[in-house]
RNA sequence: GCUUCCGUAGUUAAAUGGAUAUAACAAGCCCCUCCUAAGGGCUAGUUAUGGGUUCGAUUCCCGUCGGGAGUACCA
C-alpha cells in the first residue's frame, strides 16, 4: 500500500493536484508526533490562511478510517497515525511471500546498464585504494540486477601503455623466471618499482623498443606481457572470490587497439579533430574545458581515445540504458572531456553515459606511494581482519564450528562494508584502528544482529513452536521495526537512483538498531502470552530476511552463528 | 590563476528545503540467576564564516576562509 496516496486521495488542499500533495507528504522526526505528515505551509499563500489555521482544518475534514487511524494538527503539520495492525501485516506478508526477492523489483524491465568497476591494471597489485571502485561497481551490479535490470559488469583492464614495456625491460635485465612464477604480481611489480627507480637512458629507450614490440605483434615480448597478465589475473581472481565480485567482461584497454581508427576518422570527418602543438584535439574552449587529446604529436593514442572507442563499442555490443564509470573523482575533468565529445559527434546516448565518481584513500601519514613503500596492500587488510575476527570468535564463542568460515565472511565484510557505508564522495584517511574496529555502525553490528535473529529463531524450531501468520497490534519497539523493514524497498531504489550503495548499508545498521531495541523490550521466546510470541517470532524471521537481503546487495555474507 | 568537489560534537559521519540537527567511535557512569554483552541504557558535546532567496536553509545562490582534486601529449 502507497500510504501517501492513500491519503493525498483523501484531501484537499489549494488547488494542489494528489501528486504534488503526495509528493509533499513526510515522515515526521520523532515517531510520537506520528508516521507521517503533510506540511501545510506551501497552501498558506492560495487558502490566505495561517500554516497552522489550514492543518486545523483539514484535520477536522480528514476521514479516518482503518488505514489512517488518526490526525492531528501541530505546528502547521497535519500528523497522521497508520493503523500498525494493518502495516505490520502488508509488511511482514510481503516479506514471507517474496523471501529473497523481498526490495527486489521490475522497474529494470531487463534494460542494460554497463557498469566500468576495479578496472584493474596488469602487475599492479591492489592496494586499499582499489577498494572503493571494486565493491561500489560490485554492489551496483548486484542493486541493478534486483531491480530488474541487466548488468553488465566490465573490467576495464590497464593493460596498454609504455609501462609494459618498462616492465618487460627490467625483467630483462633483472628477472627470474621461477621467482616472478612463484612470487606473482607483487615480483612483477618489484621490478617495475626498480625500474622506475634505476632505469638508465638506455633501459628508458630499451622500454620504448618493448612497448613497440609489444604493438607490432612481437612474439617473445606479447609472450612476455601474457604471462604477467595471466599472474595478474590470476590474484585479483583470488581477491574477487572473496570479495563476492563478479565480472562479464574483462574487455581492456588493448581489447580497443583496433577501434580507435574508425573512431579518429569519424572525428574527422566531422570536422572536431583540429591539430594543436603537434597534437591532434578536439577543442573544448567552447564548454570551458581543456582540449581533449586524441593523438600525440608521435601519433600515439591516448586514455581519451579509448575511452571513446570504448563507450562506441559499449553501446553498440550492449545498446545500454546507462553506462556507469565507477571512477575517483580525480578523473572528473577527463569523463567530462569524453562525454562531451561523444556529444558533439552527435552521440545522443552521451547522456546516458555516467561518472559515478567517489573519494581518494589516502593513509594517516599522507597519499599512498608504492615507490617509498607508503602503501597499504588490499590482500593483508582483508587478511588482517579476518585474523581479528577469528581472535573475537575464538574468545567469545569458543565451541562454534566453522570458525574459519565465519571469520571470512566477518572480516571480509567489515572490510567492504567499511567502503560502503558512507557517501562515496568522501574521502577516506585509512587506518587499521578504524579498520579492525568492530563496535557500533559496522557490517559485524549487522551480522551480530543476524546472528541473535537466527538464534531465536533455532531455539523455538527445537522447543517445536510452529510458523504461524500471528498478528498483534505493534507495541513502539515493534512498529518502529516493521516500519524499518518497510522502507526496505524505497531503499533500494534510492540506492540505485544515486549510484550510492550507502543507503543500503544505512539501512542495514538503522534496521538492526530497531531490531536490538525489541529485542531487548521484548521478549520473544518468553513472552506473555502464546500470540505475543508468535508475533514476535514471525518478526524476528522478517528482519533477518530483510537483514540478509541488504547484506548480499552489499556482497556481505550471513553467519548463522558467530 | 582558472575549474571543480568538500567543510556538521574531540573523531568518523547522517539528514527528497521542513518540526527539538541524528548516530557511531572515543570519554564518564550503569545493565549478563533472563532469547548471543560483537549488545542495551544514561551523561556530556556539533552545522567554518558573511550576505541573499524562502513562511522555513546543514541542504539552494553569491562572497570570504580552510582542505582535496584537476588543469595538453601518463592512465
Amino acid at each position: 500500500m502507497d500510504y501517501r496516496a492513500y491519503i493525498a486521495a483523501r484531501i484537499q488542499a489549494g488547488g494542489l493536484s494528489r501528486e504534488e500533495i503526495a509528493e509533499a507528504i513526510t515522515v515526521p522526526p520523532d515517531p510520537s508526533l506520528g508516521d507521517y505528515a503533510l506540511p501545510c505551509f506551501k497552501f498558506a499563500k492560495a487558502l490566505r490562511k495561517s500554516p497552522a489555521a489550514i492543518a486545523e482544518e483539514l484535520a477536522a475534514q480528514y476521514p479516518a478510517d482503518s488505514v489512517i487511524e488518526s490526525v492531528a494538527a501541530l505546528n502547521g503539520y497535519l500528523n497522521f497515525r497508520v493503523n500498525r495492525a494493518g502495516l505490520a501485516e502488508e509488511t511482514l506478508l510481503s516479506i514471507e511471500k517474496q523471501g529473497s526477492e523481498y526490495g527486489s523489483s521490475d522497474m529494470g524491465g531487463g534494460k542494460v546498464v554497463c557498469i566500468d568497476y576495479s578496472s584493474v591494471n596488469i602487475a599492479k597489485p591492489f592496494h586499499i585504494g582499489h577498494l572503493s571502485t571494486t565493491v561500489l561497481g560490485g554492489s551496483l551490479y548486484r542493486i541493478f540486477n534486483f531491480l530488474g535490470y541487466r548488468a553488465v559488469g566490465i573490467n576495464h583492464l590497464g593493460d596498454y601503455g609504455t609501462q609494459f614495456g618498462k616492465l618487460i625491460a627490467a625483467y630483462k635485465h633483472w628477472g627470474d623466471r621461477e621467482e616472478v612464477q612463484k612470487g606473482g604480481i607483487h615480483a612483477i611489480n618489484a621490478l617495475y618499482v626498480r625500474f622506475n627507480n634505476e632505469a638508465t637512458e638506455e633501459m628508458e629507450r630499451e622500454a620504448r623498443e618493448y612497448f613497440r614490440l609489444i604493438e607490432s605483434g612481437d612474439a617473445e615480448a606479447n609472450a612476455l606481457f601474457e604471462w604477467f597478465k595471466e599472474l595478474t589475473l590470476a590474484y585479483v581472481e583470488k581477491i574477487y572470490e572473496r570479495l563476492h565480485i563478479t565480472f562479464d567482461s574483462y574487455a581492456g584497454e588493448r581489447f580497443y587497439t583496433d577501434k580507435m581508427q574508425p573512431v579518429i576518422d569519424e572525428l574527422e570527418e566531422k570536422g572536431l579533430l583540429t591539430e594543436s602543438q603537434g597534437a591532434k584535439i578536439v577543442d573544448l574552449e567552447p564548454y570551458g574545458m581543456p582540449p581533449c587529446l586524441i593523438l600525440r604529436s608521435d601519433g600515439a593514442s591516448l586514455y581519451a581515445t579509448r575511452d571513446l572507442a570504448a563507450a562506441i563499442y559499449r553501446k553498440k555490443t550492449y545498446d545500454f540504458e546507462k553506462c556507469l564509470y565507477v571512477v575517483a573523482y580525480q578523473q572528473n575533468l577527463h569523463f567530462k572531456q569524453v562525454f562531451k565529445v561523444l556529444e558533439l559527434m552527435g552521440k545522443d546516448w552521451a547522456k546516458d553515459l555516467v561518472h559515478v565518481a567517489y573519494g581518494m584513500v589516502s593513509l594517516e601519514e599522507g597519499a599512498m606511494s608504492t615507490r617509498k613503500g607508503k602503501v597499504v596492500w588490499l590482500e593483508d587488510v582483508i587478511s588482517r581482519c579476518v585474523e581479528k575476527a577469528y581472535t573475537v570468535i575464538a574468545e567469545k564463542n569458543p565451541s562454534l564450528e566453522n570458525k574459519e568460515r565465519v571469520a571470512e565472511q566477518v572480516g571480509v565484510g567489515a572490510v567492504v562494508f567499511g567502503a560502503l557505508y558512507n557517501n562515496k564522495i568522501k574521502d577516506i584517511v585509512f587506518s587499521y584502528d578504524k579498520a579492525l574496529n568492530f563496535d557500533g555502525e559496522t557490517s559485524v553490528y549487522v551480522q551480530y544482529t543476524c546472528a541473535r535473529a537466527s538464534s531465536v529463531l533455532f531455539k523455538a524450531r527445537e522447543a517445536g513452536i510452529a510458523r504461524t501468520d500471528a498478528l498483534l497490534p505493534p507495541c513502539d519497539a515493534e512498529f518502529e521495526l516493521v516500519k524499518a523493514l518497510a522502507a526496505f524497498p524505497e531503499c533500494v531504489v534510492s540506492a540505485a537512483k544515486n549510484y550510492e550503495p550507502s543507503v543500503v548499508a544505512r539501512f542495514a545498521v538503522d534496521a538492526a538498531q530497531k531490531f536490538n531495541k525489541f529485542y531487548i523490550e521484548c521478549k520473544i521466546l518468553q513472552a506473555e502470552t502464546e500470540a505475543q510470541r508468535a508475533f514476535r517470532l514471525r518478526l524476528t524471521e522478517a528482519t533477518l530476511t530483510v537483514l540478509k537481503n541488504a547484506l548480499t546487495l552489499l556482497g556481505i555474507g550471513v553467519p548463522e552463528k558467530m
